[in-house]
DNA sequence: CAGGATTGACGAAACGTTTCAGCAAACCTA
DNA sequence: TAGGTTTGCTGAAACGTTTCGTCAATCCTG
């Protein structure tokens, strides 16, 4: 492949003047500027970007760190930052973390070591060993997003998971509902503990007793949802609402309601947080809290790649986007008291 | 950060010592390795993989190229892929396109200018510009997937698709139905074209006719499909059965059904090509013949990786798995001909 | 018109790695 | 023990850029 030597020996120029005019800066004359580009199209040069990298310190491309692509919120967050990271001359490099934090840390030493320009995490896990190693090293421009780490000091863009649980709790509270069931993820994680509290929150508020038996612990997945929701619903007295704490999981409730022969909202009412694609054609319809990971993604796009380039170092700045309510059809008022 | 310099100057040894020890190959003495094994420790070091991918004329980086990431489809390959990758030492660069093919070409383009070591390609658009693009140009390893490129000479990993529409259409011929419709994808992609002549053969070889006003074309997004879906529906003879080309149109055309007051599948049988992870919470459950989506990309990233390694120049290959028939609640038997 | 400022172009030094040729020492083999 | 082979290690040259300091030529300005 050609490279700038050739575009060099064929405008009869310097290579530093080829430089000059392919990063459109310096000073080049006009006649060169014309052989040059004249060069760079007979000899069909493009520049090496593994060079260019090396020499600048830093190469053209973002880390993103999802905990799971095939979530459906994972890959809508991936979507709108791949396409505005394209939009401004980068490339993505996707990772793929199951959660555990031993490899969030190796991932990112990874990324390091690509000499990323900028990271955007969304953590899982805990995230004390994470911040120490985060803290230890140098680090390319980071943006933490959805998940907080507490006591990080940078950029975050997240969602008010407090009142997010708030607005479903109050709807069911709202349509009679006393015993409401909570399935959340696992707790640590910041979003999870958001939710739990927001929760016991709101029940209080609405003057419900949070009862033990009521509150299980999942993880973020379909399955230990359903197990779950399996327990809860074959108990003695069973929830006359679950509130999940995000799309898969209550689809995950949803389903082992319907295996078990509930109807849904007949026998059991079931909101969620976060929206889905797809939701339009799961029936009932779920009532949720829409978690607007486009907009977040956009945000967190445009503040990772404002720190990249302009690297002044300004105080870390944080947003928190707002739940929305959105009916479905998997509610029902509960007249009589059970 | 620590570079290999400062590694060897901490051992007491050259830098090529270090270079020995760091890729395992070379030889190097026993008290020597100690020694710059216990210097690495020490400073901290941990390879620029930019001045080593400079040096090697590659970089470590595989570059995936879909046509849209929020399908389940896509994100399923991409996460199959990216474990793969990882585990054998390679980062993944995800490029989104909307598929067209100019986008294409120029996405191309920049990964050879990241000079990647291997490209995953699912091609989407017709291809012509797209094959004498690639063919112009020396280009790293290749791998074709889902979406074949007649005429290209490369590896190619994909899926029957014809046998998974006569699938489709054999069941619902079994079961009585003569007036089937086929929601096709966008025409002149090889996967479209496919599907629409394994419908027209299946269906001569059950004895059935195939009506224009049945064949429907949409894209492969779900709103077209329910575009489409309506206009079928409301003809003065609507069809007893739908076939549909993939997982989202089949979803685009069961909310229409449902949208119009039909019920599925007392008024009209839906079959379509290519599970969702969530199909079991669409009511009714779909039949459909599966997609083998994580095994094809399983294949796949071995063959790009096996030529990524042994650059023999082998014959291009071809794979083509086979689809299995699920049937789901989406499909009643015609039992008086209508 | 003298002197300084600006412009246009260039050579060369980095960036951090891999790898090849070379070299001394140690090791065989007959 | 002489000759050749193996072993362990090293210096230096690349890979393709960007960028800094230098320099001549041209341009102002008073």
């Amino acid at each position: 492949m050609a490279n700038i030597r050739d575009v060099a020996r064929a405008a009869g120029v310097s290579i530093a003047s080829v430089s000059a005019v392919v990063n459109e800066n310096g000073r080049v004359g006009h006649e060169a500027r014309r052989r040059v580009l004249a060069a760079i199209e007979v000899v069909g040069y493009s520049p090496n970007s593994i060079a260019r990298s090396l020499r600048r310190g830093r190469s053209n491309l973002i880390g993103v760190v999802v905990t799971d692509i095939t979530n459906p919120f994972s890959s809508a967050l991936v979507s709108v930052f791949e396409k505005a990271a394209v939009a401004r001359g980068y490339s993505v490099i996707i990772c793929n973390v199951d959660g555990d934090e031993p490899r969030v840390c190796a991932i990112l030493d990874q990324l390091r070591g690509q000499h990323v320009a900028g990271i955007l995490l969304t953590p899982g896990g805990q995230g004390e060993a994470l911040i120490s190693q985060i803290e230890r090293h140098p680090r390319p421009p980071l943006v933490t997003f959805d998940q907080k780490l507490p006591g990080l000091a940078c950029d975050f863009v997240g969602f008010d998971n407090r009142a997010a649980i708030r607005l479903l709790v109050d709807h069911l509270a709202g349509r009679g509902h006393r015993r409401i069931a909570l399935i959340t993820g696992r707790l640590g994680r910041w979003t999870a503990d958001e939710r739990y509290h927001g929760f016991i929150e709101a029940m209080t508020d609405a003057g419900l007793t949070v009862e033990p038996e009521l509150v299980a612990r999942s993880g973020f997945e379909g399955e230990t949802a359903y197990a779950v929701t399996a327990t809860l619903m074959c108990a003695p007295r069973p929830p006359s609402a679950i509130v999940a704490a995000n799309n898969v999981t209550a689809l995950g409730a949803l389903q082992c309601c319907l295996d078990l022969g509930l109807d849904c909202p007949g026998d059991v009412s079931i909101v969620g947080v976060d929206d889905v694609p797809w939701s339009g054609l799961v029936r009932p319809k779920l009532s949720i809290a829409s978690h607007p990971v486009r907009t977040m993604g956009e945000v967190a796009t445009g503040w990772l790649i404002e720190r990249i380039e302009a690297p002044s170092v300004s105080a870390p700045r944080e947003m928190i986007l707002q739940p929305e309510f959105r009916p479905g059809d998997s509610c029902r008022d509960i007249t009589n008291v059970v």
